[in-house]
DNA sequence: AATCAGATTTCCT
DNA sequence: GGAAATCTGATTA
């Protein structure tokens, strides 16, 4: 139900990357509000993981990573394409979640908008450069609190009576994607059977 | 369906 | 100089 606390996040990067499938990440823009919902993760976390940016150290781009917990991470890749991090941890300690796939809920026709394109569902948000795009998250957004008013997370309980703590989904983990240093470790986390996570769809007729 | 170049910033060997 | 937490559109078959 509620917006999720900097508690919640100030724990340690693999459990904050779990939990976080199936909530709702909303966006309230000058334009309308999105919300989406979490299907994809990835935990990174800091001097201990090859794959991370924090791996080397504080640097000018990762050093909100080593901040507070509950604020947004965003950078370029590849020079063209955001990706949208949750910070982890204690203060000082390095972590992030990069959000990887949604499944749009509310405001998709703004989405399209964000997007340009009028495709299937599935393929707006399926990917960590496609989401952020979709939302209208750009580099500008960089260390904003989660725990504000504006971008933001929350449990959305479907289901009252099982209670805060219930999932109705299991959760498949794997290597990461995208990165070449780290792929053996088991940090990528979705929801068993979404058809919305990240992946090259089959064309279909 | 599979492969690949291009876009283009930040950080490292 | 070259790789990197990506995506798109073109080309090949």
């Amino acid at each position: 139900m509620g917006k999720l606390s900097r508690k919640f996040y100030s724990r340690k990067t693999g459990i904050v990357a779990q939990e976080l499938l199936g909530k709702a990440l909303v966006h309230k823009t000058a334009e309308g509000i999105i919300l989406a919902k979490i299907v994809e993760t990835e935990a990174y976390l800091g001097q201990e993981d090859p794959g991370s940016h924090a791996y080397r150290g504080i640097t000018q781009r990762n050093r909100i990573m080593f901040g507070p917990a509950g604020k947004a991470y965003i950078y370029l890749v590849y020079g063209n394409h955001y990706c949208f991090n949750v910070v982890t941890e204690k203060d000082g300690a390095a972590g992030a979640v990069l959000i990887r796939a949604l499944e749009p809920k509310e405001g998709i026709q703004l989405m399209k908008k964000n997007r340009r394109i009028d495709g299937p569902l599935t393929r707006l948000t399926n990917g960590p450069g496609k989401l952020t795009q979709a939302l209208g998250i750009t580099g500008s957004m960089n260390g904003v609190d989660l725990t504000g008013n504006k971008l933001f997370i929350m449990s959305q309980s479907s289901s009252p009576e099982k209670g805060r703590h219930s999932r109705d989904f299991s959760i498949i983990s794997t290597g990461r994607i995208g990165i070449k240093k780290g792929t053996n470790l088991p940090y990528r986390y979705y929801i068993e059977g979404s058809r919305f996570v990240s992946q090259t769809i089959p064309i279909r007729k």
